[in-house]
DNA sequence: GCCGTTTTCGGCCCGACTGTTTTCAGTCG
C-alpha cells in the first residue's frame, strides 16, 4: 500500500483546488480558504495525515469540517473527487495561461469558452490571426501583449526565483550604491529579501531623498542594472543583469514606516495584520493607518511607530509570515545572530571535497572569533573520489592532533560527515567512530525510499551511540531538489529523546532544516547546530544563511547549540554523556 | 470554505493599474 501523502503534497492538492476553483469562477474567499489551507498544511509542524487519522486536523488553522473530508479522501483513495472533476472540466493548459501578465482565470476561462482555447499554443496562434479581439473585454493591445510575453518565454514556465544570497549579493549592492547618492536620505531593502526568505523573485527598495526624482532616476545608472525606467518622480523600475527585476520607492519620511511595512510584508502577514486592525476600528494600507472614529489617516515615519499604533509587538522582519507572530500573547523572541556563534560543527578540508588545509579552516574559524570548529570530512562510501577511507581517518585524527599543536586559540575537533547507509548504520566501524571527537550521520546515496523506510533509517542513525548529530536533515535543495519522504515528527522525537543534534546546514541552496521544521524541531526539545559546510575557508561564513533560517523559525541562542562555550558544547555530545 | 468581543450567518485587507470601456471588472502586488 502506498505511502500516506507528505504535507507539502496535500499542501499541493489544496493549491491544485484552489487553482481549479478560481478557473470555475467560484467565490474568492473560497478560493483564499483553499489556498490558506495550503499554507496550514505546508508549515504544519506534524504529519498532517497522521492528524487527520486522528481526527484532529480541524486543529489547523483554516480547516474544517470540508477540509478535512477532501483530506480523508485523499488518504483513502489516492485523489480528491472535486479535483478529479474539475480536471475533466479545465484542460491543464489554461492554468499555463493564467501565467501570461493581464490572464487571470477569469479571462482565461472566457477564452477557453468562447473560443475553445486551452493551451499557450492556441492562445499564440488566435492572436497572430487575431482572433482574441472577437471576445468582448479583450483588443489589439492584449493580443500584442500576449505575443510579446510567449515571445518573451514568459508562461513556459513559472516565474524564476532567485537565491536569496545570490539575490542579496545584488540587493546590498544597490542599497549601498543609492545610499552614496546626494539626493539619498534613508535606502531600505524591503520584500522577501528583507525578511531572509529561501528565495525571492524581486528586489523591493524603499527610501526617502531630499530630491526624490534624482535618486530614482539614479537607479538605472547603477552598473548593476541593464535597463530601467522611472515613471514618475517616486518610483523607479529596472532589472539587473541577471534578470531580477528592481522596484525603488522614494516616500515622503513621515510615511517611510508604513511603505516599509507593506513592502516587507509577506502577504500573509499584511492581511492578517489588517484583519486584526479592523477588529479595532482601524484600516491599514502603505499611505498609512486611517481611524474609523475619528476619520484621520496616521502617517508612520517608521514601522516600530505602525505596530505600535496597532497595538502588536514588533516583529523582526524574519519572523512575518503570520506563524503566530500577530497573536495576542506574541512576544517578540531575542532572534540568534552570527556573532551569537561560538564553533562550527560541519567543513571539509582536501581530505575529501574540500579547497583547504585543516590548519587553515582552523585559522579561518578562529579569526571569526570561534572558540572550537570540527573537520567533517566524507566518509568511505561517498565516491565521486572524494571519500575517506579507514585507514585514512586514522591520519586524519593525527593531523588534527598535529593541528592543534600548531594553530592557537582554538579547538579543533576531528570528525566526519558518515553517510547513513540505507539501513540506517554509520558507513565506519563503531571502534574507529569512537575515537573521533564528533559525528554528523547524513544521507547521501538512495534518496528515493518510502517514507517509512526512511524515517526507520533515520531514527536508527539518530540511535545510534556515536552520532552525535544529522546533516542536512531533509536533502532538499531550495530550487532544484525536493525533501526525501520523510516523516519529521518521528525524526524530530527521535532526536529529542536521544539528545542528537539536528543541523541547519547554512549552504545557501540547502538551509536544511528549513525554518518551520527547525522550529518544530526546537519547540519538541531538539538542540539544533547552525553550520557552513564549508568546504573553503571563505565558505565559513555561509552561517549568515543558516542563521537566517534559524531566525526565521523563531530561534534564540539558547535554541543553538553551538552558540555555547566548548566547555558546555562539549559537554553535549554524546561520547562525553556517554563517559560521564 | 472558514470562523466567532459581529458566534451558526454574514462577513471575510488594501490600493493601483490596465485595457477596454463609457463606469469598471479583472489583475496584480
Amino acid at each position: 500500500m502506498a505511502s500516506d501523502p507528505s504535507n507539502l503534497q496535500i499542501a499541493a492538492a489544496f493549491d491544485e483546488l484552489a487553482d481549479l476553483y478560481e478557473l470555475d469562477g467560484a467565490n474568492v474567499h473560497r478560493v483564499l480558504a483553499y489556498r490558506s489551507a495550503a499554507k496550514a498544511a505546508r508549515e504544519a509542524t506534524v504529519s498532517v495525515a497522521a492528524l487527520t487519522r486522528q481526527g484532529a486536523v480541524t486543529s489547523l488553522p483554516g480547516i474544517g469540517k470540508t477540509l478535512e473530508e477532501k483530506i480523508v479522501a485523499l488518504l483513502e483513495t489516492g485523489d480528491i473527487p472535486a479535483a478529479v472533476k474539475l480536471r475533466a472540466k479545465y484542460p491543464a493548459g489554461l492554468l499555463d495561461m493564467t501565467r501570461l501578465p493581464g490572464l487571470g482565470p477569469k479571462r482565461a476561462r472566457k477564452l477557453f469558452e468562447e473560443l475553445g482555447i486551452d493551451s499557450l499554443d492556441a492562445l499564440r496562434a488566435a492572436a497572430e490571426t487575431e482572433g482574441l479581439r472577437d471576445v468582448k473585454g479583450f483588443g489589439a493591445k492584449f493580443e500584442a501583449s500576449v505575443l510579446s510575453s510567449l515571445q518573451a518565454g514568459i508562461g513556459e514556465r513559472p516565474a524564476q526565483r532567485v537565491l536569496l544570497h545570490r539575490a542579496l549579493e545584488i540587493g546590498e549592492q544597490i542599497v549601498a550604491a543609492l545610499r552614496e547618492h546626494p539626493a539619498a536620505e534613508r535606502v531600505e531593502l524591503a520584500g522577501s529579501a528583507r525578511r531572509q526568505a529561501d528565495s525571492v523573485k524581486d528586489l523591493d527598495i524603499i527610501a526617502t531623498a531630499s530630491d526624490p526624482g534624482a535618486l530614482a532616476r539614479a537607479l538605472g545608472e547603477l552598473d548593476v542594472i541593464e535597463s530601467a525606467s522611472a515613471p514618475n518622480d517616486t518610483a523607479a523600475r529596472g532589472r539587473t543583469h541577471t534578470g531580477l527585476p528592481v522596484d525603488l520607492r522614494v516616500v515622503s519620511p513621515d510615511n517611510f514606516g508604513n511603505l516599509l511595512q507593506h513592502f516587507t510584508g509577506s502577504a500573509a502577514h499584511n492581511v492578517a495584520l489588517r484583519e486584526a486592525a479592523v477588529r479595532r476600528g482601524l484600516h491599514v494600507s502603505e499611505y498609512g493607518i486611517l481611524d474609523d472614529e475619528t476619520g484621520e489617516t496616521l502617517r508612520c515615519a517608521t514601522e516600530e511607530a505602525v505596530y505600535e499604533r496597532l497595538g502588536l509587538a514588533y516583529p523582526e522582519p524574519e519572523l512575518r509570515e503570520n506563524r503566530g507572530e500577530l497573536s495576542p500573547g506574541f512576544v517578540a523572541p531575542q532572534l540568534v545572530c552570527v556573532d551569537d556563534l561560538r564553533g562550527d560543527l560541519h567543513m571539509h578540508t582536501r581530505a575529501s571535497d574540500g579547497r583547504d588545509t585543516i590548519e587553515q579552516m582552523a585559522r579561518a574559524a578562529r579569526d571569526r572569533g570561534y572558540e572550537y570548529v570540527a573537520i567533517t570530512d566524507h566518509s568511505a562510501t561517498h565516491g565521486f573520489g572524494n571519500h575517506v577511507t579507514p585507514d585514512e581517518l586514522e591520519r586524519q585524527i593525527e593531523r588534527v592532533a598535529a593541528a592543534n599543536e600548531i594553530v592557537e586559540g582554538i579547538t579543533i575537533l576531528a570528525g566526519t560527515e558518515t553517510n547513513i547507509l540505507p539501513d540506517g548504520s554509520p558507513d565506519y566501524d563503531d571502534e574507529l567512530l569512537a575515537r573521533l571527537d564528533w559525528v554528523i550521520g547524513s544521507v547521501h546515496t538512495s534518496f528515493g525510499m518510502p517514507a517509512a523506510e526512511m524515517t526507520k533509517r533515520m531514527v536508527a542513525a539518530i540511535e545510534h551511540p556515536w552520532i552525535d548529530a544529522i546533516g542536512h536533515p531533509t536533502g532538499r535543495k531550495i530550487t532544484s531538489r525536493q525533501p526525501y519522504a520523510l516523516n519529521l515528527d518521528d525524526v524530530i522525537a527521535a532526536a529529542a529523546r536521544t539528545g542528537t543534534m539536528l543541523e541547519i546546514n547554512s549552504a545557501p541552496d540547502r538551509r536544511d532544516l528549513d525554518d518551520v521544521n527547525a522550529r518544530a524541531a526546537a519547540e519538541n526539545g531538539v538542540l539544533l547546530l547552525v553550520d557552513s559546510d564549508a568546504h573553503g575557508a571563505d565558505r565559513l561564513q555561509h552561517v549568515r544563511w543558516g542563521i537566517a533560517t534559524a531566525r526565521r523559525a523563531w530561534l534564540t541562542p539558547d535554541h543553538v547549540a553551538n552558540t555555547r562555550s566548548w566547555a558546555e558544547f562539549s559537554a553535549l555530545r554524546k561520547r562525553a554523556r556517554a563517559t560521564r
